[in-house]
DNA sequence: GCCAACGTTGGC
DNA sequence: GCCAACGTTGGC
C-alpha cells in the first residue's frame, strides 16, 4: 500500500465568528457551514487526517495566516444542513443523501505573528500561482503546495 | 443551455 | 459601508 504524502490547505475564518484563539480554546472544531462545492470537494474527497492547515483570518483589519491546524477527522455530513432553523439549513439535502461534507480541524499552534495577506503578496513570485492570490478568489478552503507551505512558514521568523 | 438577477465573499 | 468578482438560481 503506497503511503500518500502529507497535503496542505488554507482555511479561512472570520475572527469575529471563529478565531484561532477560539480554536485553541476548544482544541478541535467541526468546519461547519461551507456551502461551496469546490471547497466541499476538497474536504470530502481530498483531505486526509494529519494534513496541515493554515488558519487564515478574513474580513478583518489585518487578513492573514495566524495559526497552524491539522485535519483531525475523516469527512462526514455537516450536521447543520439538517437543522431547520440553522443559517446553514439546506432543504434540498437529506440524511440519506447529504449534500455538504466537512472535517474536524485540530488546533496545532498560533503563529508568533500574523503573516498578512500583504506580506504574502510580496512573495507572490516565489509562491508560484498561490490560490489565495488569484484574482477574485473567494474560496474559503483552498490547496497549498508543500513548497508554498514551507515558504510561508519560513516568513514567521523574519521581519516583515 | 443561456443569461439576467440576485446573494455572498472579502479586501479596502 | 462600498463594491468588484464570483457562484447560484430560475425563467425561458
Amino acid at each position: 500500500m503506497a503511503e500518500k504524502k502529507r497535503q496542505f490547505w488554507l482555511m479561512k475564518s472570520e475572527p469575529d465568528e471563529f478565531s484561532i484563539t477560539d480554536l485553541g480554546r476548544v482544541g478541535e472544531e467541526p468546519w461547519t457551514g461551507v456551502r461551496n462545492y469546490q471547497a466541499r470537494n476538497f474536504m470530502w474527497k481530498q483531505m486526509k487526517v494529519g494534513d496541515g492547515v493554515f488558519f487564515y483570518h478574513s474580513n478583518c483589519a489585518i487578513p492573514g495566516v495566524v495559526g497552524l491546524a491539522t485535519v483531525a477527522s475523516t469527512p462526514y455530513p455537516d450536521p447543520t444542513q439538517f437543522v431547520a432553523d440553522s443559517d446553514y439549513f439546506d432543504p434540498k439535502s437529506s440524511p440519506e443523501e447529504p449534500r455538504w461534507w466537512l472535517v474536524n480541524i485540530g488546533f496545532e499552534r498560533a503563529l508568533s505573528r500574523t503573516i498578512s495577506l500583504d506580506e504574502i503578496r510580496n512573495h507572490a513570485e516565489a509562491l508560484d500561482d498561490f490560490a489565495l492570490l488569484r484574482r477574485g478568489n473567494r474560496l474559503s478552503v483552498l490547496p497549498v503546495t508543500a513548497a508554498q507551505w514551507k515558504h510561508i512558514l519560513s516568513l514567521e521568523k523574519k521581519t516583515p
